[in-house]
DNA sequence: GCCCTCATCTTGACTCATTCCAGAAAGCCG
DNA sequence: CGGCTTTCTGGAATGAGTCAAGATGAGGGC
């Protein structure tokens, strides 16, 4: 995981103040991939004490707009926030659980860019969701 | 368009009793693609005179489960249902102004449905949403 | 055709994630 | 170090969606 001064680097490439909050925010991100906002809160607190809600929903926008960490919400999920950027990824979704993890594609690195008919759009990203059941959910099924 | 007598055959095939608010909600949902749940309640409302918003969401919601509608919930965007279904096609978004089109995929039925890494999960559907910039946004774009 | 039963609809209040607002505090640059 | 601007605090508001209890009406049996 990258160090709190790498993080610095990082708000300061996108010329952001170096903030407290947004280091917290920055790191809480990083060590809970795919938290939600609420979680993202408490972890927050648990480093710098005391934040309001405000200030993260505001660092989390700050830091979405400027590419630092991508904000994922599937169906039926409140918003989550994780820190991979850059590498084009995607998520599997657990049906019954919520769980989230990671895929990579397995086409390349922009897959179904390019749609069959895209109705004169000009599609810039493809965003994939697999949903299924985790290996957890799997082996517990109750039957 | 499928007519009235149809969406009966398709209530009563799911095993749902036929009342005037589903066959509303779904004439809704078949004439307004993609519509949001405002927009349904309001056209429904249009047909029938009067319908509660509960009834609407719950409607939905049985639709929904027993594979009638299609529930689509783009990233920053409220709950939209579509009439298509059995079809696999995906859809476009467009960043600027929130319109959804409907577009096929590249690959086949199921694009890659078979992700690189599937980390245990059981993968049983692909969801993917294209991002982009509508025809109308694109040429109205304002230097 | 009539009645009974239970799914379904109505009404109204409520939850909860997210956003808006105004003022106070703190970071950054010179 | 001082001033300016951005950011943080705290509280309240918004709005989609949900929960609960009672009234209604669709379907099936007689």
């Amino acid at each position: 995981m990258p160090t709190t001064s790498a993080f610095e680097q990082s708000l300061r490439g996108a010329a952001l103040r170096v903030t407290q909050p947004r280091l917290a925010v920055l790191t809480a991100v990083h060590e809970h991939p795919h938290a939600d906002t609420d979680t993202i809160i408490r972890v927050a607190r648990a480093g710098l004490g005391d934040v309001s809600h405000q200030a993260v929903y505001d660092v989390l926008r700050v830091l979405t707009a400027a590419g630092l960490v991508r904000r994922i919400e599937p169906s039926g999920s409140v918003a989550r926030y994780e820190g991979r950027t850059g590498d084009n990824h995607h998520h599997v979704v657990c049906r019954s659980c919520g769980a989230i993890a990671d895929v990579d594609c397995a086409v390349g690195d922009t897959p179904c860019l390019t749609a069959a008919n895209d109705q004169g759009f000009t599609i810039d990203e493809a965003e994939v969701v697999y949903w299924g059941t985790c290996p957890t959910c799997s082996t517990t099924r109750s039957t």
